[in-house]
Parts: C-alpha cells; structure tokens; sequence
DNA sequence: TCCTTCGGATGAACAGTGTTCAGAGTAAAG
DNA sequence: CTTTACTCTGAACACTGTTCATCCGAAGGA
C-alpha cells in the first residue's frame, strides 16, 4: 500500500500536486500504526520507535500530534471502546443486557493483543467512555438496584471484566513464551494440579479438570452471572448501611 | 547500622573471622532492597540499577541469585502473602470468612506502593500460593456451592480484589502527580462528574456524590457482598449447565 | 515572482532501562 | 600451597521515552 519513496528523475518536472504525496501525520494514523505494532509485537515490544518505523517516520514527529506515550495509550484504549452499543434500558431484560454488554466488552479487549494490559494502567472514567457507563447505569438502575448498590455496580462490572481479560492475556502470552498450542499448555496446566498431593490439596485435586478445562467463554460467563445475581439480590431492598455484612439470604 | 567501609590499618592484623564482613547477597536481601525501592519511587522506578544501588552492589550480582527482573518481581509477588492466614473451614460463618479473606488480600495489596501493578503481571497460580487457594476452596466447598461455581469462584474473588487494589492504586498515582491532597482530588473528581449536563448523564449527575465520595473501605465490602450473594444463590442448585443464563432469583 | 513565516518533520543527543560476559577477587577444598 | 568454585565487578550492547536545534516545504503577503 505505501508509495516507494522514489527520487524524481532531473528531466521530468515534479508536478506541483495539490495533494502532497507523504500522507500528513495524524493522531489517527499514529493509533492505527500503534495498533498494528501492538498485534505484531506485544504490549512489552510497543515502542514509540516502533510506531514511527510503522509510518516510516522519524520518532520525534509523533510528539508533535502526541503529548505522551501514555496519551497514546489512553488514544488507543478510547478507540477500543468506539461505537459500542448499550441499548435501551428495558426492566424486564436487565440481566441479558448487562450480559451482553460485558460479552461485548471482552470481546474488545481480546481483539487486539494485549488489550487488557493497556486497559488496566487506565483510570477507568475517560470522558470517552462516559457514555457508555452513563447507558449501563441506566440499565442497571430500571432494574431497581438500590442507589449505593448502583453506585458501585458499573465500577465492579468493569473490573472483573478487565481483570479476567487480562488474566487470558496473560495465559496467552505464557504460551507464546513455551509452548505450541494452547491446548498443550492447558492439558499440562490440568496435569499440574491433578498431580498435587491429594491429602494437601483436595480441592484443587478434585477441581482439576474444571478450573482450567472449560472454555474460557462459560467461565466468563458464569463468572457475570454470579455478579448479576448478587446485584438481583439487592432489588427491594433499601440502602445498604456501612455495616453492609449482614442480611440474610444465606 | 552499616559498617563503614575502613581499610585495614596495616599495624593492625585482620582478624580472621568466620562471619564474613560483606553480609552476602541472598535472594531475601535482594527482594527487601526492591520492597524499599518500591515503596520509595514506585513501579516505574523500580530498576534492576536502583535495587542493586540500594544494596551497594553492581547491578549484574543481582542476576547471581535472580533470573530475570520477572522473576524478582515474582519473588515480592510471593511474599506479599507469605503468612496468609485462612481459617478453618465453618459451614455457619463461611461468609464472613470470605469477607476476612478479602479484607487481607486488600490490606497485604495495598500495604506497598504499587503492589497492585505487579500483582496483575502475575498468572495468579504460582506454588507458593496454592495453599491458600486451596484452603479458600475449603471454605467456599464447605458452604456447599456446586462445583462448577466453585470451580471459578477463587478466580473471580482474586480477580475482583487485584482489579479493586491496581485501581486504588492508580487514582493514588493520579494523585501522586496532579494533587496536593486526596481529598481535594475526590472532591474535583466529585465536583466533575456533578457538573456533566444533567440531560445526558442523568446517572452519573445522580450518583456523583457516592460514586466517588464513599470510602474506598465501604466499597469493597459492599463489591465482595454482591459476590458472596451470588454465590450464595448457588447454594442447593445442581451444577449450571454450559448455557447458564437463566434460573431466576431475579 | 520573490520573500517571509511557520508548523511539521528530522537526526542527534541524553538519561535511563534489562541483560550479558570476560575477568577480578575470595573462600573453601584437596 | 595449589586448585577449584563461585560471588561480584565493570564495561558493554541493544534498547527505551523524551527533548532540542535544525531544516524543509508549503502558504500568504508584497
């Protein structure tokens, strides 16, 4: 796709082109290059240098349209979250809603490698990303969860979210280091605690061929479902006190 | 209370001693240095060069008793919890156990600048651990959730309390660069979110003042809470099948 | 047409990073 | 007293993020 940075011949005249022929930097252009790095490399190899290689550029041209390497990331970590959809607050379909959208949520973290890692060195509110936690609470709130339960609902959401995708990024990334196929690293991993010594670590002994065994999808899955519970539990209830430990349900 | 570096008075024979003058590095030694160095520049600063500065010794001794930087940072990972205590399985308190639990991970996270941050670069299941994971297993099994649920559910509570701490621990950076005190960034952050136009973010105006305002301390509790509920709505149901979305409570 | 202006782009430089390696120094072992 | 083993040193390599004086080229004014 890139022009070859040819030389013009001395007898034809260089056409004076409204269009330049180098493509202006943009702060959009340095987030895709930055992106295209970030799945070639890894976040550890993500590299201001490398970016401007990407474009052909000299390093100090991107500080020229970015403050930071950090704003960089926080460019891309915006970029992730772009267009997403919450829909409609609807009382009675709360709990498919808030499922889909942390579905939606992960499925951007892992679309890019690494994501999660630049996910997590953000503080989570960008005023980019308002929107979307403003349609979540919504959501959340014609469910009919008390205020102070709503309050911290849309925080707890997105830290499992951001933490699970990160814990696969991670796994991912071990098996980069060592291994071939991510199916050979889970059977060992399975192997590894089954043969944990039965007496010491009876849990983890019986538990062996599930922790790690199911599908990433169910335990994600599962894993918001139990938080959607926890969160239904608080509908009708007043206001839980600072003492917020007690309160049957057991 | 180290020795001064003298030379030997040549009148003066060096006493042949068994303990030698250099305290010999040792892999503790090494990761007590890099516990001072965090805690002084935090994360990004913490540099192979300024453990080995700490220490009064070359940066490539280090490499004598540490493989990798990784492996150093896997060290302080490991004995951030060493000593944990998980009590005896109780079928009655098994919530407050949890609670306990959580509280410690917290507490031990937070009780190093950063600690958070290197916390989330770690896969969560190195051996050193595993007695504790196998013993919050003890308690969770002991309630009687289904095995499935138990399966997931240290990943989950371990995932939930890094992604509480790593966020504690970045509005303190924030702070750290930005602000004079922490009360007076909660109060701008607060302030912010109260001044969003009210049409667009209704929620978010809504709940400004305990989005932020509330203690960190509350908002933990209350995030385990929500768990601990799930969960506990799990108590007497056979295992959840792969597509585990509906089974109401709602 | 020339000249000036000015912002984007350059290359070199600075201070710092993780890691390696040949070679000192020292202590125990033979 | 020599050999061996091993910790530790200093220098080096290949990187990193960031800054800065300099240069280029297009736009506007005369």
């Amino acid at each position: 796709m890139t022009q070859p940075d040819m030389p013009t011949p001395p007898w034809e005249r260089p056409p004076k082109r409204r269009t330049p022929a180098r493509v202006p930097l943009t702060r959009e252009r340095i987030v895709d290059a930055a992106y295209t790095v970030l799945d070639r490399e890894g976040y550890d190899r993500l590299s201001m240098r490398q970016v401007a290689a990407e474009l052909g550029v000299a390093v100090s041209a991107l500080y020229v349209h970015v403050r930071d390497k950090d704003e960089l990331l926080q460019l891309m970590y915006n970029r992730t979250f772009e267009g997403y959809e919450v829909p409609e607050p609807d009382p009675e379909r709360w709990r498919e809603q808030v499922m889909d959208f942390a579905r939606q949520a992960r499925e951007r973290l892992l679309s890019h490698r690494d994501m999660a890692k630049i996910t997590m060195g953000q503080v989570p509110f960008t005023p980019e990303l308002l929107p979307y936690v403003e349609r979540l609470l919504a959501v959340l709130g014609a469910a009919g969860l008390p205020r102070r339960v709503l309050a911290i609902s849309g925080d707890m959401l997105s830290t499992y979210i951001n933490g699970f995708a990160l814990e696969e990024s991670l796994w991912q990334q071990r098996y980069r280091e060592t291994h071939t196929s991510w199916h050979k690293l889970r059977d060992e991993v399975n192997e590894y605690f089954a043969s944990l010594p039965p007496d010491r670590f009876p849990n983890l002994v019986a538990l062996a061929d599930i922790m790690v065994d199911e599908s990433n999808d169910y335990r994600f899955d599962l894993g918001v479902e139990i938080i959607l519970r926890g969160l239904a539990s608080y509908i009708g209830e007043p206001d839980p006190d600072e003492e917020g430990k007690e309160s049957g349900e057991g």
